[in-house]
DNA sequence: GGGTTTATCGGTCACCTGTATTATGTCAAC
DNA sequence: GTTGACATAATACAGGTGACCGATAAACCC
């Protein structure tokens, strides 16, 4: 063979040239001849490291998915230790937001991942399972702001948990320019502001 | 000339089945022989009634926009005379996530039209300019409410518009059955209430 | 060094796409 | 009864799609 090559850096590289086709051309452009040229290899050549395009989306979605949570983790390093929830929750949220270049590509994928599973029964699964667990994190971090007093005990964790997941409707907002990011921005603060007890 | 036929019926008719393949099938399978198909008609008279497939998708886009806007009209006028402003936003808010057939319908259309809106420019300037008319409308009636104190003077109005925009992504938690409809509803209940002086 | 494995490339396949063209009815008006 | 606008249908076209295959070359293993 030729030069052994990383074949997970590879694929990073193929996926990652997948975001950037669907943010620069959308997903309605998104083939693998496309992708193949975005990320400078020929069409024979990725299709020797993804056996379908469904397994070149699912990795890249996983992907994605990934790179959000490292980034997410690396900022809550940042914060004190241990951070306040609201600044946890806070960074949670705008990190799911088309608020700077990595997130809007992930972003963009994850809508183009979800209207896909609406009629895939395999994909809804995938992506209804990391939603939940999604969901239950940050339940779980809002029952314990509960408990350590930070937010008022009469609030029901399970619906503000929803209405905080809820507010990752500003995607939309923002990508049709709408609403512009520091209203969001402003917002969501406003949420939180009266979540915790001020 | 053959019997005269209805062309705004036929081409509702023909925008109808669109909605349908995209609900049943998903956008990925959008094409013009299976909205035909869907239709019950033959390619080539699609194609009389509709010059091209933007067209199409324009026509059933603004019909669907037309669809909703009459039946939130109708309900509307099930409520008091005049209705309060709470009542108002809870059916807007309610009628524009898929808790039923229709609603469904129209908000899948919605997220196909908004990937296609992101890499055209007519097609975005088209989505934005309905999105900020119908957020203008909202912030009028918000306006509105604090003026004829149901809502705290002190809240600013463009700020509560936006979060209730935002709840529009409950939609996605709704498709992907990560968040139940009666607990959305809840969840929006809860964030009204909040709104307005209980 | 021969056999095997891996990497890369290019082409072919059957299929689907939107658009365009043409043919054939249908029916009212002149 | 001829004309001409409209309705419907069938087909052709040029391009793009994902899946698949075979060739070639390079590096590893025994």
């Amino acid at each position: 063979m030729p030069k052994q090559v990383d074949h997970r850096e590879r694929r990073e590289a193929i996926a990652r040239a997948l975001w950037r086709v669907v943010d620069l051309r959308g997903v309605q452009h998104l083939s693998l001849r496309e992708i193949a040229r975005e990320a400078g290899i020929s069409h024979g050549q990725l299709q020797h490291y993804f056996a379908s395009r469904q397994a070149l989306l699912t990795f890249a979605m996983d992907f994605a998915a990934e790179q959000t949570t490292q980034r997410i983790s690396r900022s809550l390093e940042q914060l004190g230790d241990p951070p306040h929830p609201r600044d946890v929750l806070r960074l949670t949220l705008t990190e799911m937001l088309p608020l700077h270049a990595d997130a809007r590509a992930t972003s963009r994928m994850n809508a183009a991942y979800v209207l896909e599973a609406l009629h895939d029964e395999e994909v809804l699964a995938r992506t209804r399972d990391a939603m939940a667990k999604g969901r239950a994190q940050m339940e779980g971090l809002i029952r314990r702001a509960i408990a350590d007093g930070h937010i008022d005990s009469t609030r029901d964790p399970a619906t503000e948990t929803d209405l905080l997941l809820a507010l990752t409707g500003f995607a939309t907002l923002i990508e049709l320019r709408v609403i512009d990011p520091q209203d969001v921005l402003k917002a969501v603060d406003q949420h939180l502001d009266r979540l915790f007890d001020q």
